[in-house]
Order: structure tokens, then sequence, then C-alpha cells
DNA sequence: GTAATATACGACTAAACGAATCGTACATAA
DNA sequence: TTATGTACGATTCGTTTAGTCGTATATTAC
């Protein structure tokens, strides 16, 4: 139930991207100052982002990052699955990374846990780099709202 | 986004003590061995729910564990953010576990996981011990359904 | 040409966490 | 009085996370 820094650090980066699209790179000194990344750790993930095909690199001085796809074809969802793994919240319940489980047949919370993902997962897949970024920042209430609403604590 | 096994154990025993509601106590030995869960492991996490609330002991021989509430009133929601401590996919979305981010007043895509967090957490503390004990285990190719219907990968 | 500024790539590390295991003390019913 | 329970603390071990570091290579401004 958690997401990693490594896919947080990510996601700051390819909207920093995503704001320069078609303006010329964007180095990943200039990427950790704006986005409060350590440098090294986001020279790594775009490494990693550049293997799979999201962003290109331009070499030399003046070099940096750009995105190498639209911002339409690029999901969060991928982003996440890519550096963690998982969203799925148990591994019986996982397509990509399924281990089977000797309760399966008499469990009866696994449908729980299989409806939890398949939500995250429909909300993950179907959000991407363009969509998200015409949306507003989270005000603070916001966050409290559900609980405000004699929903749960979380 | 992961459920630890410390939880799903539990709520491997919990389902187990619901089916023996009002009929006395179960060993750990028998909670073990009916749920392939590691006996000692198990102890321990008996041990957290009695404190918290959920079971009771009765100690000495023909001894066990019994529920100590009605499986209408323990949510399988309390049980995880106890064993996990949080149900948000990142820090800063939870109430519980807050903390803050540098990025919080720009950041575009805090909003999807608030509502990744909205929509779990609504769902995990709306299901009661009793209200999944009624529902059927998850057919095998319930589990492929969303990737069939052409949706994500997961 | 060379210095400055970039990415590229592999190796390494410290700390935290997850998933147990173990020893032993105490309780109670048969 | 012993077999079968729970109670509680300590310890272990492997994995993962979240980085750091060294060095090689590429490009351009001067
Ligand atoms: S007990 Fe149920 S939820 Fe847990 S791993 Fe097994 S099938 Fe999945
Ligand atoms: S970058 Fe956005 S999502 Fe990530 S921690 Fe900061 S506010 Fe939350």
């Amino acid at each position: 139930m958690k997401i990693s820094r490594k896919t947080d650090y990510a996601l700051r980066a390819l909207f920093t991207l995503v704001e320069h699209y078609h303006r010329g790179p964007v180095s990943v000194r200039e990427l950790a100052r704006r986005n409060d990344v350590p440098k090294r750790f986001l020279e790594q993930i775009m490494l990693e982002m550049k293997v799979k095909g999201w962003v290109a690199s331009v070499m030399g001085k003046q070099g940096g990052y750009v995105l190498a796809k639209s911002p339409e074809s690029i999901t969060v969802g991928q982003v996440v699955r890519h550096f963690d793994g998982v969203m799925s919240p148990i591994a019986c319940v996982s397509v990509h990374h399924y281990q089977p489980c000797s309760q399966e047949p008499i469990c009866r919370f696994r449908r729980l846990f299989l409806d939890v993902r398949n939500h995250a997962s429909r909300l993950l897949e179907s959000a991407t780099l363009a969509s998200i970024y015409q949306g507003k920042p989270v005000r603070p209430e916001e966050v409290f709202a559900l609980e405000l609403t004699g929903g749960a604590g979380i």
C-alpha cells in the first residue's frame, strides 16, 4: 500500500518535462533543484526512464532530458508499475506478479483486495501525464475531507 | 501499495474465529494449521489483536482465542491500518501518518494518490468481518477480468 | 584545443523493514 | 502432575529502500 520515493521522484521529473515539452532539454541538475530531489539519485531514475523510452537524453553541454513520447501516451500507472513493480495490495490478486496461496479456494477477503486493486489500477492507468497536468494542486482541507464527512481514518 | 503478511495472517485467523463465533475458543495451533500460517508467528499476531481488543484469550488446557467483539463491529480497514500502519499510497495524503512535502503547493499528481487513498479506504473501512464473511471466494477467472476487458495490466 | 558542463554505467553502502524463530515463564483442565 | 495452552521479550536473517561514489564519455562555448 505504498509508493516508493523513486516513483514519486520520477513523476516529479516527468511533469517538469511536460512543462518544458518542445522547449529544449532540461538538465538533471535543474530537474533535481526544481523538484527537491537528490541529484545523483535522480540521474539513476532518468536513466531508467530513458531505457523505458519515456524520455530521451541530449548529451554534452547544454544537454539534458526531454520527453520522448507525447504526454497523452504515458500513464501514471506505467510509471508506478515500473518502479514499484506491483500495483496489487497482495500477490494473490496480481496479474504480473501473481503468487498462488493455499487459501484461495476458501478465502473470503481476497475479493476485497481484488476490488481495491481493480479500482486503483483503473484510476492510475487512465491517468495520462497530459490529463493530470490539467488538474489543480490539492487544497490542504481536501486531504481531511473524507474524515470530516464521517468516513474513515486514513 | 502492499499489504504485509502479518495483516493477511491476522485476517485469516479472524475469519476462522468468525466461523467459530460463540462456539468456544480455538487454539493457535489449530488456527495456524487451518490457515497455513507459522504457529509462533501467529502467536505474536494474536497477542497484538488481544491488546487491540478484537480477540480474547482463554488460558490453560482447552484454551485458545475467541472473538471479543461482534463480527459487525470489526472492519478490515482497522486490521489493515493497525498492522500496516498506513493506508495511503504516499505520506503526503495520509491523515494518521501525514508528512509534509515541499512540492505540495504545486504538485499535480498528488490528487490522484488522494483519490486512490480515498477509495481504498472507503472500501476497507466499510467492510466488516460479518459483511465479508457473507461473500463467496473469488473464482480464478475473476482475477484476470480487468485485463480481459481491455483494461490495465496489474 | 581545452575547459566546462552534460549524460552513462557500474559498484557500493547504511539503515530500515519484514518475516519470522527461540527461550522461557505462567495458567489451567483433565 | 502433566499435557496443552497463552504471555512476553529477545534475537536473527534476508531483502528492500534510498541513496552515494568513482569514473568514463559526449558536446559545445570559448
Ligand atoms: S489468504 Fe486470501 S488474501 Fe491472503 S494470500 Fe491467501 S488468498 Fe490471498
Ligand atoms: S511530490 Fe506531490 S505526491 Fe509526491 S510527496 Fe510531494 S506532494 Fe506528495
